[in-house]
DNA sequence: CATATTTAAGAGTATTAATTCTTAATTAAT
DNA sequence: ATTAATTAAGAATTAATACTCTTAAATATG
């Protein structure tokens, strides 16, 4: 069940790492993550990238540059670097491929697959960086393989 | 959110089409049901003879040849279909990608996406070809683009 | 200004999933 | 027997995703 795509995987851990570890100075190099994490660092770059373009990071380029979240931990959702990385349309899938897919025209098992993706959506919605990063100071979860 | 491949959707859509198409003969032939649904006649077969291999269905060569259900449509879930076309570690899957992901070393999201994997399960594992067939049948639901 | 450090951009490659194609085997009817 | 109708098997192609590489731009420091 391949629910998020690597891009999205990656680009979580990699922020639950920023919230988890908080370094010295403003910006956390990508560098630092990618190897503490064993992701690749050109791939974990064009992910960054795209979340900077997003408003979900700030850069900076330079000598003690890297990335940064643009808001309070506490203000950044799963759901949004899972929208901005999968796209918006994320959550309007169905589960048997039909185009659209909805109330007037439901597919067999639309009322079921649409519980489910609400479930996913809010819990998306009301969990943030900050408090997965707790849990993760706490010990209570890995962040590592 | 693509949760299954095009394989499981085409497979669970043809099934379907199949119980609520109660034709003449005992076999229903490939040709029949990709025309019927528009899928790709070459890869409906591929996808067949997966789940003839796998005991679901059973086929016949030649003239009024096809496929047909190996068990009655009230004893085939949608979750044997989706074992079979996508291997038995389906719901096996950690969110955040993280391997052996569990209660003794639990991501960030284990205890969440466990909750929703058991009941995505359950449903499939609850839901048989007979039910829904029966709800196209009575159009409550539909079975075409 | 020169150099080192870092992200930006996007081209290029590899792997996987999806789809198509070709040939063979089986069966029924004539 | 011959032909037509069908599935079986798997090779070949295409498309999408995942990943890597190269070059450029920005910034700090000596």
């Amino acid at each position: 069940m391949k629910v998020l795509s690597q891009t999205s995987k990656y680009g979580i851990r990699a922020l639950l790492y920023v919230v988890s570890h908080p370094g010295t100075g403003q910006f956390v190099s990508i560098g630092e993550i990618a190897k503490e994490l064993n992701l690749s660092f050109h791939f974990l770059t064009k992910i960054f990238r795209e979340l900077t373009n997003k408003g979900i990071l700030h850069s900076y380029r330079g000598p003690a540059g890297g990335i940064a979240l643009a808001k309070p931990a506490d203000q950044i959702k799963l759901v949004d670097i899972v929208l901005a990385l999968e796209g918006d349309d994320y959550f309007d899938n169905c589960l048997l491929g039909f185009p659209g897919c909805g109330v007037e025209k439901p597919c067999p098992v639309h009322n079921f697959w649409k519980g489910i993706r609400s479930e996913i959506k809010s819990h998306l919605l009301n969990t943030s960086l900050a408090q997965l990063g707790e849990k993760i100071v706490a010990e209570e979860v890995r962040l590592y393989d």
